[in-house]
DNA sequence: TTGCGTGCAAAGGTTTTGCATGGCA
DNA sequence: TGCCATGCAAAACCTTTGCACGCAA
């Protein structure tokens, strides 16, 4: 059984990925922000603490573009996170965080009619942003 | 100026893609595939034709789930794989190819009204399918 | 013949694992 | 005290790069 202690390294882990809830982080994010304030975490710590949360739903991982690294981004269920969707830039590599009835009525077209539950916090949408689609 | 020459393993390798423009292969299928066939092609060889292959827009790269690796997919414009969407299932891992008019009218919506040209060959949307759901 | 393409091996970056130590309950 | 969690280092994994040789044009 695992994740059963309360720890240091978990709250200060845990804390900063739900002040940041808005964000895509990565291990490396993690580890630099504590290491910038000469608080010792190890890589193993966060990578273990982060696939238990993984595991236990209470954030999420991704793998947006073509980088190498996931992100991953605390699971907010009260905040609007859980309501927008995001699209990601192929051009200049912004990911956008965009508010659409017509995303929230998509969704559950493809639940109703489809059977397919889908779920925007996890999904992305690839393409170009209109100033990138301009300079083409 | 990279690409110009037609090599043998050049051919087979497209041509392993071309036909089977339906699946996400990974650089170790492709590897596989030829060293099952004791047809001998370096790892280096098949990642940089890859990666010439997807600047120039003859093949597609992803990365789906939580894996690791990247997937490639031959871009064939004349058959449907350019006109449906790419649905993956949390809990079986499928992946559903689908055509549905309200998704295309949901891309045309994100260019007129959010300027924001999303491309449906790269993007796919998470969840679970009609099977996985229930099991819920 | 020229110069791109190849295979091998080594290096690079990210993530996981083994092991002894440390710390929560 | 028992057992999980941690940190370190090493390993595993995927991908890229350097280099000498091979091959297409």
């Amino acid at each position: 059984m695992a994740g059963i202690y309360r720890t240091k390294q978990r709250e200060l882990i845990l804390s900063f990925l739900r002040e940041n809830s808005h964000l895509h982080l990565t291990a490396d994010d993690i580890s630099n922000h504590f290491s910038n304030r000469n608080i010792l975490i190890g890589r193993a710590t966060i990578y273990r603490y982060l696939n238990l949360l993984v595991e236990k739903n209470i954030v999420r991982k991704y793998h947006l573009g073509d980088g190498a690294s996931a992100c991953y981004q605390f699971v907010d269920n009260s905040s609007r996170c859980n309501r927008h969707y995001h699209l990601k830039c192929n051009g200049c590599g912004k990911l956008i965080h965009m508010e659409c009835d017509d995303l929230d009525s998509l969704f559950c077209h493809l639940e109703d009619k489809h059977g397919f539950r889908a779920d925007p916090v996890q999904t992305v949408v690839y393409g170009d942003c209109a100033e990138c689609a301009n300079k083409h």
